[in-house]
RNA sequence: GAUUGCGUAGCUCAGCCGGUAGAGCAAGCGGCUUUUAACCGCUAGGUCCUGGGUUCGAAUCCCAGCGCAAUCACCA
């Protein structure tokens, strides 16, 4: 049992500020004065805020008007008012009184309306009430929609109720809030204060739901497997440790789907996807979060090419969905940071090696010319570095800088030493079926000819281990229940994987993965 | 984890060559039946992130801590 906290070490729930505090005193005020109850009912019959202004009819104003200017000369003369009426719900994001007239801007998720308020055209407490409301309130407001005689198109209120009084100060309405911090921790107020925000997770949602719909249209059964597994397979991440207390067990967070994926191939599901969260202990910045978002998809009697073009078609697919351009047309350009990105399919194909050779001016076998040119750079561990592995660590250090950001690239035939899960090359056994895609110098995902000989893989598997240091080898096991899978028997496969928080960062040109993951990752305070 | 930068009113920011804090918006009171960052008059609003140090005196200079951001490291 905690202590229990004491009222003078306790912070004070709220900001007792002036600005709270006159917010409160209307609160009471609504309720003893007005009678009015500041956090609303049911509601029934709400229309979005940009449906009720494209409703404006434009004929029906203009007799409407009409009509009570001839009221003006004769007050016996007809009303004639066939304006369509509206009732939306939304939260106050500009508010002018102007004595007997009042408006206010209702924001929901379609955009912004004007509502004005006539003392003639409402009750005395409803008036009141219009004339009391606060920035970030949120209020229902019901009426024709018409216009003003500036211009604006708004509803005139017949009647307006508070749906829910807010207490905290908002952000400036001009500037609206800025400061990251904030956003990121308090989502809620950077959503209504930001729309633009709502939009990147309109477009996320949208994003997910053409994926899959992609996926189920090539027959591919999502399917859920294990997030807290015995053991943490599948990738080469530091997992989040928990545990079950009932079962006395430690259990990991898992860093990829991989391993279970595999063994529904042996259980005869021939084609599968999951779309979920994988979890890396990992640092942070602009391109990782330590939850985030994966698609991983096998495909039984594939290998990585059916992937390449599965992916290609996807990514290209799911591009020309959120540009908006036609389906059979050549394909998007989307803006991402400075760079203007080309979707149009094919994309860039380039081998690893080849890559490599343009780099470095050497062929990445030659063993002496990799170590010496590591030396003369100063590659950390230069010396003991397995060659495989500092041939990665030259190609990632200058290699990977020749890729075009502006162009998705697939980079082919990775080392073997570096592919574990990998089926080598039957010609080239140094060489992996395995390529990875790169969008904007970032990597979107990997894609292999799944190994599934079972005696390669355990032996890989055996030699990982082996050269994992202490730190690593506390939370890496051999998986034996996976290899046994294996000897049970999986088909030829091909499996790809695929960031699905990076791929919504390059469609939404957000250039931080912060900026699409709602509630990413913060240190508390 | 490292380096650099930032942290001042509810928001957006100025002040930072040391002399005890300012603007706009928001807030409060008053006025206005067509506003558009409404306008006009008045008023109030701050542990200058936290803790030390230097100094007669610190928002300002120095040190440490906390948070955020960028870059790097880690992420087969």
């Amino acid at each position: 049992m905690n202590a229990s906290p004491t009222p003078n070490d306790t912070p004070a729930p709220e900001d007792p500020g002036a600005l709270v505090a006159a917010r409160r005193a209307k609160l009471a005020d609504l309720r003893t004065t007005l009678g009015v109850e500041p956090y609303g009912r049911r509601v029934d019959g709400l229309v979005a805020a940009a449906a009720a202004r494209s409703s404006f009819d434009e004929a029906a104003h203009a007799a409407y008007e009409a009509s009570q200017a001839a009221r003006k000369a004769d007050p016996a003369a007809p009303v004639d008012d066939r304006r369509p009426r509206a009732r939306i719900a939304g939260r106050v994001m500009q508010h002018r009184d102007l004595g007997k007239l009042v408006f206010f801007w209702l924001r929901d998720s379609s955009g912004d309306l004007q509502v004005s308020v006539s003392k003639a055209n409402v009750s005395e407490a409803e008036f009141q009430l219009a004339k009391m409301l606060d920035y970030g309130d949120l209020v229902t407001a019901e009426g024709p929609v018409g216009r003003t005689n500036k211009g604006e198109t708004c509803i005139w209120a017949s009647s307006c109720e508070l749906s829910a009084k807010s207490l905290a100060p908002p952000p400036g309405k001009w500037h609206g809030l800025e400061d990251p911090e904030i956003r990121y921790r308090k989502r809620y107020v950077d959503m209504y204060s930001n729309p633009e925000t709502v939009r990147v997770f309109e477009q996320r949602s949208r994003i997910v739901s053409l994926v899959r719909r992609f996926m189920e249209s090539r027959s591919y059964l999502e399917v859920e497997t294990p997030m807290m597994q015995p053991i943490a397979g599948g990738a080469a991440a530091r997992p989040f440790v928990t545990k079950h207390n009932a079962l006395g067990m430690q259990l990991f967070l898992r860093i990829a789907p991989e391993l279970y994926l595999k063994r529904l191939m042996v259980g005869g599901m021939r084609q599968v996807f999951e779309i979920n969260r994988n979890f890396r202990n990992e640092g942070v910045d602009r391109s990782h979060n330590p939850e985030f978002t994966a698609m991983e998809a096998y495909q039984a009697f594939g290998d990585y090419m059916t992937m390449l073009e599965m992916v290609e078609s996807l990514v290209h697919h799911v591009a020309c969905a959120v540009a908006g351009c036609p389906e059979g047309g050549d394909g998007p350009v989307l803006p991402f940071g400075q760079l203007q990105i080309d979707y149009r399919k094919p994309f860039e194909r380039v081998r690893y090696e080849e890559l490599f050779a343009r780099a470095f001016g050497f062929d990445m076998r030659d063993e002496a010319k990799v170590r010496a040119w590591a030396k003369e750079h100063h590659v950390e561990k230069a010396a003991t570095l397995d060659h495989w592995l500092l041939v990665n660590e030259l190609f990632e250090e200058k290699a990977e800088a020749l890729i075009d950001p502006a162009r998705p690239t697939f980079v082919l035939d990775y080392p073997s030493a570096i592919s574990p899960l990998t089926r080598p090359n039957r010609k080239q056994p140094e060489i992996a079926e395995r390529w990875d895609l790169f969008i904007a110098g970032m990597e979107i995902g990997p894609a292999y000819t799944e190994l599934n000989d079972p005696d390669i893989q355990l032996a890989k598997f055996t030699e990982q281990l082996a050269g994992a240091d202490d730190e690593e080898s506390t939370f890496r096991t051999l998986d034996e229940d996976f290899v046994e899978s294996l000897r049970v028997g999986m088909p030829p496969a091909g499996g790809m994987g695929m960031g699905i928080d990076r791929l919504v960062m390059l469609l939404t040109n957000s250039e931080s993965i912060r900026d699409v993951i709602l509630f990413p990752l913060m240190r508390p305070q």
